[in-house]
DNA sequence: ATATTGTACAACCAAATGGTTGTAGATCAG
DNA sequence: CTGATCTACAACCATTTGGTTGTACAATAT
């Protein structure tokens, strides 16, 4: 039943992560390059908090990670996260793939 | 600045969907087999209306179906929805992966 | 030394989320 | 017909989310 408590909350946290439009921008954005907190905030119509809290939400889903440069915060990609949710929607697909290819056994039988 | 307005609200929905452990777990179960509303109903530890609002989240993300067949409701898996989040998460990976090389090739030459 | 910049964090707010119970309408079984 | 089953939907509740403003402090620039 429970399966396995901790990976799935680290998978809510995952696609939760996800699940706003800011979010995957600044995702796409510090795979790329290099960005500040305050870099990061400037592309955004919101307030440098509000930014702040949607980095927050990407490091506690482990897909950036936030290193001091000065008195500035950079903020970098990190691939595991990205992986692990590539990972479960892999699965689903080869399931999905699995089934197809019953079906396909099935018609040809009858 | 906006990119795709209607992409985007629905990739929201599409990964806000995944971002619950009963949700994933029901996308899981309709991809390989056959269930009613209530035969998922069934399998949690919650009630009724709580599984009917989880399957809505699912059916507003494009990632289930349901049809009516007498009192009961079939719920199955709509592969386009995942194929969609697949493709989103495979763009970054690619991103990352350019990225990578990249490096490498820096590397090489200093 | 002072002003500016970048960050962190708290307090607050409206709206959404994830759950509940209760009511009511269809469909099926006896 | 009657009762049981399956579904839909409304109302309600606590918590989370996504945003705001304000305050404080560290690091840089003038």
């Amino acid at each position: 039943m429970v399966v396995d408590q901790l990976r799935e909350t680290e998978l809510d946290r995952l696609f939760q992560a996800f699940a706003d439009t800011t979010r995957r921008d600044i995702v796409r954005r510090v795979t790329v390059g290099e960005y500040s907190v305050s870099g990061l905030a400037a592309l955004y119509a919101m307030s440098f908090a509000a930014v702040q809290k949607h980095v927050a939400v990407l490091e506690r889903a482990s897909l950036v990670t936030k290193e001091k440069r000065g008195r500035e915060q950079i903020v970098r990609g990190n691939h595991e996260g990205l992986q692990k949710a590539l990972r479960l929607l892999d699965e689903y697909e080869q399931i999905w793939r699995q089934r197809a290819a019953r079906m396909a056994d099935i018609l040809a039988e009858g």
